[in-house]
DNA sequence: ATTTTTTTATGACTCAAATCATTTTAAATG
DNA sequence: CATTTAAAATGATTTGAGTCATAAAAAAAT
């Protein structure tokens, strides 16, 4: 049984408003708002599960979640985060398949669940809601592929001064100025694509080279441009 | 100047039924047929080039095409091989940016291409094609996902092992039972993530363990289960 | 047919990054 | 607050796969 607690309303979330589904009607956002059905998650909850079929799509009112395939030794492979606003699930749905991924929550989460048959009228009737869809789809796409070439062909410590980026641009900075998210060494190796101790010793690394400081789990970029140069992303 | 020949029409095109054209209205081939414009392309030409801006999207009416992104010291990495009925370019011209990877010609190829315009109107007008563009983006999304992880997880050997069975499925068998595609090992390599060395080893050691046979580019599997434990789909 | 260029094949060597092994530190938990 | 458990740090060692070098074979060009 899930917690029972004050829903949020689609009509007043701000987290709809940046996302996909910003451009519903309002007939469409009652009707979702009847219809959804929001959870708290905690830390380490798991939203779904690889190989389950879908049931509808998930959108984050709140929290931090990671999407990930497990591999062979059963190691993590994070493809994706998501934050408040992101909506989680579609990939599956929309081609009829089994989820390929799982969602884990890395901080406790407020989700709502909208069912596949809302999702599919508000795709089928609101052709805004699919052009977007298919933005999203397209930008995943594009982020996938560039990974997966950088993947193939750059050093870790370049890819670990990527990700150290991108999770800046993703989760912005607190008041210290460090990435607003407490992630592990072992998760952001699972991001990196490398072993936890390599990525502990990067770190290490960057640290001693002044690119960025450590408290614990806090991480603050001092050297914005250092780390642009290490990752290579001008040649 | 391009080559003048006579251009397949969309009616009749084979291709078109077997790819998410399929659905266009009677009306909207007609449509397509006369916005449409069909090239020849020898092998190694270009079709389009990362960092270009699409102007529509391309239907491959015959031919072998591969699209890759070139990395820092201008190795490719192939994210996609497109064959006849395969359509290129909507990733870029939906997201309403650049190409992020370039398309060459692998074997002689006919492709005809429709014009941004057109594309746009069959998508607001024609919801099923909508449809199956969300289907289509995710199931690219699905298999970069699927690479990454093996990338960043599954040693050459085993990616070696998966691309060969990939290789056989996208392109089918010839008379002698040989995948019915000429690849030089560079490509093979570049689609693995792997150097040519490598992948002239491995082809080696795959042959010598009776899994395949060589004969010049033309590869055979004789062993297919083999292949698959190899690949590791199965653990 | 002969030369040039490209592709395939092999060997030798190097190195980035994984793995294994401990220790230290921090965070949960009773 | 003590105790257990998990996470981070560091060192030592191994190894998969890349790089470099060269040769053989095949294709392409003249």
């Amino acid at each position: 049984m899930k917690p029972q607690f004050e829903h949020p309303t689609c009509d007043e979330c701000r987290s709809r408003l940046g996302n996909v589904f910003c451009s519903l009607t309002n007939a469409q956002v009652n009707e979702m708002d009847s219809e959804k059905n929001c959870s708290i998650y905690k830390k380490g909850q798991i939203i779904f599960n690889e190989g389950n079929k879908p049931a509808g799509v998930f959108c984050v009112n709140k929290g931090k979640i990671k999407i990930y395939q497990t591999g062979e030794e059963g190691k993590e492979q994070i493809l994706r985060l998501a934050k408040e606003g992101d909506v989680l699930g579609y990939r599956s749905l929309i081609s009829g398949e089994a989820y390929s991924g799982t969602a884990a929550v890395m901080e406790d989460a407020t989700v709502c669940f909208i069912p596949k048959r809302t999702f599919f009228d508000f795709l089928h009737t609101n052709s805004d809601l699919s052009t977007k869809m298919m933005q999203l789809l397209s930008h995943d796409l594009k982020e996938a592929e560039a990974r997966l070439t950088g993947l193939a062909q750059k050093p870790v410590r370049e890819r670990m001064a990527e990700a150290l980026l991108m999770l800046l641009e993703f989760y912005g900075t607190d008041k210290e100025g460090s990435i607003n998210a407490a992630i592990s060494r072992e998760d952001i190796a699972n991001i990196v694509g490398t072993a936890t101790e390599t990525t502990i010793r990067i770190l290490s690394d960057f640290k001693t080279e002044k690119l960025i400081e450590l408290l614990g789990k806090k991480i603050k970029i001092v050297n914005h441009q250092g780390l642009i140069k290490t990752a290579h992303i001008y040649d």
